[in-house]
DNA sequence: TTCCAGGAGGGGG
DNA sequence: CCCCCTCATGGA
């Protein structure tokens, strides 16, 4: 253990839950230890007794990019008594939303576009260099044929139009920054591969705002089951905006881990 | 083998 | 506006 080294306990954050509720992809699970890439850097997690350590070159990077600053426990103490909080955080009480890149977001989210988690793992490594996730103006240079070979599948001229329109600055992904999420979701749409869900992924994993909730195949399945009726991704949408309010999208993720978990549904 | 996946784009009605 | 079809790929 080094002054490299972010120590907490392990109740503020639980490797498992963070990494594989969905938020992020470039990580590989080793056994005990997680190997997680974040742009250009890179960090191990373990646990060491009762504390979480996450060991990096860059330990600043990663206090703010695993969001150590907020109380997880106040959240969740107000989330605990809206509609199937208090069994869904129990599953995955550990989790915490991610302070992700936008452009890794961006790009991320339009490859998980009806696609499996795993083979979106595998798009990503295959066109990250090493650690690093390419700039916009690397990912421009790639062919929509390089792209496809590398097995986007359809996406290809998504990722392609996407990361020149970044590249060239026609499309700003700071001037989503200061948007609401409304007008900042609108933006995110005129991009080729975003739509209303992966609008939100953004938002939420790219640049924390809270108040949306993406409504994927799993959200709709959990809906159905659990509400015991029908709807569209845009009512069930607004049905859970509604409820979760400011926090959709820590609700979000307990939602989504537990949708997932045999033992939810 | 068929079904499905953190959906979006596009055409037709 | 809504409904329906198509779009690659590979794991289950």
């Amino acid at each position: 253990m080094t002054n490299r080294d972010t120590i907490l306990s392990k109740e503020q954050l639980n490797i498992k839950d963070t990494l594989e509720c969905g938020q992020v992809f470039r990580y590989t699970n080793f056994g005990s230890h997680y190997a997680l890439k974040a742009q250009d850097k890179s960090c191990i997690l373990y646990y060491s007794g009762n504390n979480t350590i996450i060991e990096s070159d860059d330990a600043e990077y990663f206090r703010n990019y695993f969001d150590l600053a907020t109380d997880y426990q106040d959240i969740k103490a107000k989330l605990y008594g809206l509609p199937f909080m208090s069994q869904a955080i129990p599953l995955a009480s550990g989790i915490r939303i991610l302070r992700q890149e936008p452009f890794e977001t961006i790009i991320s989210f339009i490859i998980s576009a009806n696609n499996h988690i795993p083979r979106i793992k595998s798009i990503i490594e295959r066109i990250s260099k090493g650690q690093a996730f390419p700039t916009p103006q690397e990912l421009a240079k790639f062919s929509v044929e390089e792209l496809r070979a590398l097995g986007l599948g359809f996406r290809d001229r998504y990722v392609h139009n996407t990361a020149n329109d970044i590249a060239s600055g026609r499309f700003d992904i700071n001037s989503i920054i200061g948007m609401s999420s409304q007008a900042a979701s609108k933006n995110l749409c005129t991009l080729q591969g975003v739509g209303a869900k992966v609008a939100d992924c953004i938002l939420l994993f790219g640049y924390h705002k809270t108040d949306v909730f993406p409504v994927d195949t799993w959200i709709k399945k959990t809906y159905n089951a659990k509400f015991g009726q029908e709807g569209d991704a845009k009512q069930i949408r607004k049905l859970l905006l509604d409820i979760y309010g400011d926090l959709s999208g820590y609700a979000q993720q307990y939602l989504f881990y537990g949708a997932r978990s045999k033992f939810f549904i």
